[in-house]
DNA sequence: GGATTATGTACAGATTATGGACTAAAGCGA
DNA sequence: TCGCTTTAGTCCATAATCTGTACATAATCC
């Protein structure tokens, strides 16, 4: 609980997005329909409106029957024309960037490869910063106001800081100094979470499993990414399926990430592609392999279920293309193992984005911040 | 977010709570202190306190010299005489009921024993309705009023309905509708947990680990509960430890609650008191019992620390007397496995509460609630 | 075209916080 | 002891915001 007073323009404030939050969940509202939906009174909504539409997050969009008489409505929706989101990602491989507007439209999408495996974190900034630069041109070309900008990192995030990226060789990083504005930074995972919330028409409660070379989850409450109490929550990759089995990266022993990591799943095989293909053509070793994961999967499920209670469990990263192998395997093992702790284990889904969630979800968290602070846009 | 705006009344009652919690969190303040603290100006500070003093829930508390020179001010602390709440527990062989006033002052505790395995709800609820008329009359003698009651059960909880406790022997009770006023009702587990926070002494983020029949955990971060979706989330009992290994009474296999629970732990012991006997006069059965569990709960621990990430660790139930011969095995496991992921496992420490963390965890969580919304105090 | 119905705005009134003036109560210094 | 300074708490006029009623507007129904 904050400890702040309040006053009257929190009051306003915290109508402005109670609103506006209304359009977002439902739809285009007409001034009456919102005024009954919030228990404001139409005096009241039609101020708060006045107000968002100069925010430019919100435009009157045509006339609206509402019943059979009377005088019709104008339906007030989001607007995408004024305000938008930047998202960023910084991974192995590649920088990306993408700057998504109020209507979750994808306005712009950047992608650089870039080999950044070991590398210094300085000349990566500066390299991001470039590619923030010309994002941010062409946005302004086209008439928008980049609200605010989220970067996703594959590595730990603990206030703002990244405390380590063992893939990019990183730690302890003040990524958010080094860019200004500075901008909010978290786990890939986490923010793939919120891409899958925001892009992939979930309902708000589920984990997402996000494959990549290691193994991160998100878990999403009620519309809201679980982090813990460090911001170090959801790390699925490394919850104990075999209590003595082999070493991993981390110290531990028997860890998800080796028996369905990345390295795990391709073994000498170059990509997600190639073992696709091997899996289609019904090649022992990679079904093996994929059994091998689909079972570790299922085990380390089984006590995120338990811990997490989450209420779907969304397969993304490499875990999408693999789906249909996966499937079966980790299902039963959920079913199996959760018994009669529940009624049934909680379903089982392929993320609906496309391999980009992370960079969209960082997109999606401004875009949040957005939507709970709309009155942030008119004092400026 | 709740889709209601908010009126003035809202933001008094908004206030009022802030004003409040200032003061629990941090002890007597004058009011001009308060409105330092809160940024809100001390006329209107001055007014929310005697609304405070008017509902009970704060007293006027004798003179303080601020600083050297100047008229002293009126301290302002939390009064214990009017408003309290009610804990109640329905567990596998007793009955329990306690009042606690909002200075966390335990005015009256009971206890009845009972036996409760395989009982009928009506009438074990019959008899939680005639312990809560005694306690809520002799409380009303003391001058208190009680502004809710809450019961902790030892099973599954969803919205308020019983869902499943196995060891009552009861499904899909609807408890709250048999007493009156309704109450809230929770998890044995998470209100523990809340018992540990309020009488505990704690930091706000640290995860209960119950130990009973069997096993639960609670999580608490940021001085809340964290519940999942479906409230069911913490169960660390059925935490897989060993993939193939022994079925437990759940359907699954080698949960943590085989290895570690209360009939894992005593074998063919009466009660825990002989084990700690057996266990100070060295009987090496009872040490390796212990060693085994330990082990166990090391690997279940390490799962749930890396998905929900707590702050601190605290052993309760017959975990806490035992602590002396599981801190070893525990904490080794946890400092081996959770390797470089980060800095350090959380710390591990014993239950600050007696026996009754639960029930007293229920008065905590309708004291929660008075601090939360005090204003609901003035409507009536 | 007039009655009916629903939307959206205008204006007075209510609620609550603010800010400066004022009263109260203590210590300090002469 | 008296006045000065300092801090606490209250009073009252003012400001911000929401409410509620009245009203103008725009559609359908007959």
């Amino acid at each position: 609980m904050s400890s702040r007073g309040v006053r009257h323009d929190s009051m306003r404030a915290r109508n402005l997005a109670v609103v506006l939050a209304t359009i977002h969940r439902s739809g285009p509202h007409t001034r009456a329909a919102l005024a009954e939906r919030t228990g404001l009174t139409k005096t009241t909504v039609s101020s708060l409106v006045a107000d968002l539409i100069e925010a430019g997050v919100v435009t009157e969009s045509g006339a609206v029957r509402g019943g059979e008489r009377g005088r019709p409505g104008v339906a007030v929706s989001l607007s995408g024309h004024r305000v938008a989101a930047l998202g960023l990602e910084i991974n192995i491989d590649y920088l990306a960037a993408c700057v998504v507007d109020l209507t979750r439209e994808v306005r712009l999408r950047r992608v650089r490869p870039a080999d950044n495996r070991n590398s210094d974190p300085a000349r990566i900034l500066e390299g991001l910063r470039d590619l923030v630069k010309e994002v941010t041109a062409e946005a302004e070309a086209d008439g928008l106001r980049l609200a605010g900008a989220a970067l996703a990192v594959p590595g730990t995030v603990e206030g703002g800081v990244l405390r380590s990226a063992p893939h990019l060789g990183w730690r302890d990083v003040r990524v958010a100094d080094l860019v200004d504005p500075p901008f909010a930074i978290d786990n890939e995972a986490n923010l793939a979470a919120l891409g899958e919330l925001w892009f992939g028409s979930r309902q708000p409660d589920f984990l997402y499993v996000s494959g990549e070379i290691g193994i991160g989850a998100g878990l999403v409450v009620e519309g809201t990414v679980f982090r813990g109490t460090f911001g170090l929550a959801g790390e699925l990759g490394h919850v104990v399926v075999v209590p003595d089995g082999p070493v991993c990266r981390c110290g531990g022993r028997g860890c998800l990430e080796v028996y369905a990591g990345q390295d795990a799943l391709l073994g000498e095989l170059a990509s997600v592609g190639e073992l696709v293909a091997r899996l289609e053509s019904g090649d022992g070793r990679a079904v093996r392999a994929c059994e091998r994961a689909g079972h570790a999967l299922g085990v380390a499920l089984t006590s995120a279920v338990h811990l997490l209670d989450p209420g779907e469990i969304v397969l993304g990263g490499i875990f999408a293309p693999l789906f249909r192998w996966l499937e079966g395997p980790v299902s039963e093992g959920l079913r199996a193992r959760l018994g009669q702790m529940r009624g049934a284990p909680p379903a089982l889904a392929v993320s609906g984005t496309g391999g980009d969630a992370a960079v969209l979800g960082a997109a999606g968290l401004i875009i949040q911040q957005i939507l709970a602070e709309p009155a942030r846009l008119l004092d400026l």
